[in-house]
DNA sequence: AGCTATTAATAAGC
DNA sequence: TGCTTATTAATAGCT
């Protein structure tokens, strides 16, 4: 939507591309906002610019924006304020879930089709499931905890073994919701 | 850009709703395609619709493209951690944010050369902290929102691509720490 | 799922 | 870097 329609390419000359996309960056951050408050839907938008500057849009969920809340509220500043209450903020996203759990159960109508009944086959795979996040979250949470040690060589291999694990266990699960599915298909 | 000029607040309706989703949808990833096939940038896009059923752009990223070759699978190492620590993490997250915007105000060149001429440097690897810090944001912030959506398969496609996407991360720190590790050595 | 009247985004130019 | 404007592109309301 410009004087002439452009051929959907890479724009050889640097600093065209440059303009073109300092000038899309801000069109697409304004349509994922829109589109995420018009709709209420949550949106995350990532993109790096051509000398790899990370932009971000992120469409706060309301478990987010209160979480933030709290932390900017009184425990942003380590030593400045008494210690947060992890045991409340614990609760209090267990709540979260719940409701969101209760949510989605009641919503359905974007594709009609999401879920079938479900099978108890189904359910203890949903039990599993939540294992493995408690998992996945024990190993994120080692991740997040040690910035600092990403300097050293030892511990990046850590890392990654760390990583390559928790991936592992997620290809697993998909692999076992593969199968069922088909189970479940060829039941029902 | 129809009819009417319409409120930027969310639409009351249903239906409305899901169907202003379903346009503007199609809408937001084009512009994704877009931008990325312009300007050769990467770019990311996840948007759930009302009914919570999940859509991804990915446009591959250069660093994901330069690892390819990198995937040998590691092995098992199953971690005893302690819990992670939401609030801790969450600060820690912010203070970066902020050193990284302070960081990015001194810095305006978007002009395509700072890959070539910093590659090797302590501050290269720090920006590639600050990635890596935005991508374990989104990591976390999903898990803690989205826990009980692990039921669909193509949820877990997600999480297999976020975690797939950390693991290349770490293995592109460990590569950079090993170059960084010869230049030393040859130096001194 | 298609159709237009409109509004919105943007390629060039300044 | 940012503003202007001729054009193209997206989309709100209808069907």
């Amino acid at each position: 939507m410009g004087r002439v329609k452009i051929q959907m390419k890479t724009i050889e000359d640097r600093p065209q591309r440059n303009i073109a996309f300092a000038k899309r960056k801000s069109g697409l951050l304004k349509k994922a906002y829109e589109i995420a408050t018009l709709c209420d839907v949550p949106v995350l938008l990532v993109m790096f610019s051509p000398s790899g500057k990370l932009f971000l849009y992120d469409a706060k969920t309301r478990i987010e924006e209160t979480l933030q809340n709290y932390l900017d509220l009184g425990c942003y500043v380590p030593g400045r304020h008494p210690l947060p209450d992890e045991p409340y903020v614990r609760r209090w996203i267990h709540q979260m879930r719940l409701e969101s759990q209760h949510k989605d159960s009641r919503e359905n109508s974007d594709d009609g089709v999401r879920h079938k009944t479900r099978s108890k086959t189904i359910e203890n795979a949903i039990d599993d499931c939540n294992v493995k996040l408690a998992n996945v979250e024990q190993q994120l949470g080692y991740f997040l905890k040690n910035p600092n040690q990403w300097k050293s060589r030892a511990e990046v291999d850590f890392q990654e073994k760390l990583l390559q694990n928790t991936l592992d266990q997620v290809r697993y699960r998909k692999q076992l919701l593969e199968v069922e599915s088909k189970v479940f298909d060829a039941l029902g």
